[in-house]
Parts: structure tokens; sequence; C-alpha cells
DNA sequence: TACCAGGTAAAAA
DNA sequence: TTTTTACATGGT
């Protein structure tokens, strides 16, 4: 019950120290030893186990978006047997031999938080990301309460005081000025680009069926989304194995630490193809705990 | 105190 | 067409 099998080996703490790692991240929050997140009004806390991780409570819409959490998409197996003939990849694959990204479940929870991150240390990202959430996200229906409310008696589940908030969404930040998002610490450029994300004629879920060039068409025709933030969602949302943000500044410090040689990062990804995603993320890992 | 940090669009040349 | 500039926060 409430179990999910995940490939062997899996390092649970090194695959979702991404959460904690560059700030607090107030919608995957760690608690007591597992992860948190609000899934379908929801608080799921997520921990280790023999073969897999536990998932508390597991439905069937929790599931999947668990799944996406976690990365499982990913086809580990084969990335670890590719990178078997690349030296650099093999070495970070033998010292992380469990590590496996996490992802963005949600594609407008990617977007605003790509937005976030453009040009701006990842700490100053984090930091504004969570100001978001605290001000528009909405705390689970059964977790503990909250300052002035909160849900009290009936509880299906025991407040855990991990304190998560779902991700705002799309909707409740359609409806939010530029001024409130500027307060947060936006500045009025990606505040202007946030509000036109979410207010845009595209329905986000519906990039999954298309190819990751008409993805990225369709997301770039949106202001305040370019190359780089396109990229990302298709690593860190759709998880598409030949995504290679090129233009992005830590991959590129990382791919220019293993491989002095290069000199155009977009074209060194080819030599990772079909595994650009995974590859990104092995190598980014290994300049991070270089 | 400055300067830089997982970009982007718009202005200026 | 290519180059330069403004942008706001957090860490060092």
């Amino acid at each position: 019950m409430g179990l999910i099998a995940v490939p062997q080996p899996y390092d649970f703490e090194r695959s979702l120290d991404r959460f904690t790692f560059w700030g607090v991240d107030r919608a995957n929050v760690w608690h007591d030893g597992g992860l948190h997140r609000v899934v379908a009004g929801r608080e799921v806390r997520i921990t280790p186990a023999n073969g897999g991780v536990r998932i508390e409570p597991l439905d069937d819409t929790i599931e999947p978006v668990v799944r996406k959490l976690l990365g499982l998409e990913l086809d580990l197996p084969a990335f670890h047997a590719f990178a078997q003939g690349e030296p650099v990849l093999a070495e970070a694959a033998q010292r992380f031999p469990g590590f496996r990204p996490p992802l963005a479940p949600d594609p407008f929870e990617a977007l605003v938080s790509s937005i976030t991150a453009q040009q701006v240390s990842l700490h100053a990202a984090f930091a504004v990301r969570s100001r978001l959430i605290d001000r528009f996200g909405e705390r689970s229906a059964c977790s503990g309460s909250g300052p002035g409310e909160g849900v009290r008696g009936n509880r299906e589940v025991p407040p855990t005081g991990a304190n998560v908030l779902a991700f705002p969404t799309r909707e409740r930040v359609a409806r939010a000025s530029e001024a409130e998002l500027i307060v947060l610490g936006f500045s009025r450029r990606k505040a202007e680009y946030v509000l036109g994300v979410a207010r845009a004629d595209l329905d986000f879920h519906e990039l999954a069926s298309l190819p990751d060039d008409e993805v990225k068409a369709r997301l770039t025709s949106l202001r305040g989304l370019g190359e780089w933030s396109a990229d990302w969602f298709l690593a860190r949302h759709l998880a598409r194995p030949e995504a290679w943000p090129a233009g992005d500044l830590g991959l590129r410090k990382a791919v220019l630490a293993f491989y002095p040689e290069v000199t155009d990062v977009r074209a060194a990804g080819e030599r990772f193809r079909p595994f650009q995603n995974l590859s990104a993320h092995y190598l980014l890992a290994a300049l991070r705990y270089l």
C-alpha cells in the first residue's frame, strides 16, 4: 500500500536535494525525512522505501504527479549504459549512481519558475519564487492549520507540520496585478512576463503531445519565454531525452570545466545524443559537487 | 561597496 | 543585422 517502485539504485536524498540546495521551495518542502507537496488539494508525503518510495496518501490522481515529480519517465538504466562510452559521464554516473533528477510536475509551475530564475542567481530566484507561493499558493484542504485560518477537525490526514503550499494556479496568477508581483521582488519586466504567460491563449498541457521543436516555437512566441526557458521546459517538465539547454550558464560552466577543448556548447551536445537531458543533469551535478 | 548570478526584449548602432 | 542596455534580488 502506498508504494511506487523506482529502478534501483535510487538515492532519495541526492536526487531531491535540489529542493533545498538553493533555498526554500515552499511547494516542495523537505520535512522530517520526507518530501511534501500538495497534489490535487491534498498534502502528499514522499519517503524512501525499500525498492522505491512510500506515498501517503496515494490514489490514481496522485500517482502520475508523483511519478512526474520524481522523474520516473527518464530512462536512467539506458543512460548509464550509454555513459560508459563517455569518460566524463562514466565518472559522474559512478559518483552519483542513484541520482535521478526531479521534474516540475506542472507546466505553469515550470514556466513561472524559469522566469524567476532568468538572469539572477538561483538563491535570489528561490527567494522570489517562495514569496510568490506564500502569497498566491493554497494550503492543502487537510493539512495542518495555517496562520489565522485552516481546517480543523475531521482531517483524513494528520497535520505534518511541513507547512507546504500548492504552487499558485495559472488562474489565480492571471487575476493578480503587476504591482502585487513587484512587491514580491519581481522586476517590472518579469511581472509582465508572468502575467502574460498566465493570461496567454495557449494550453500548456497540450504541449506534451508536440515534438520538441514545436514546443519551443510555441513557448518562445510568448513574451518572456526565450530559448533557455523553452529548453528547460522540455528538460525539466516534459522529460524530453534530447533537451539540451545550451544557453544555460551553469551548464556552460560545467561543459567547459569537463571539456576544456569545447568552443561551442550547443554543438557539444551532439556527443550526448540521444541522452542530452540526463547528460546535462549529470554534468551539473558533477559541477555542483566538484 | 561593488559585482555577479542557471535571460530576455527592446533600443541603439 | 549586430551590439548594447535595463532589469531587481541575494550572496560574497
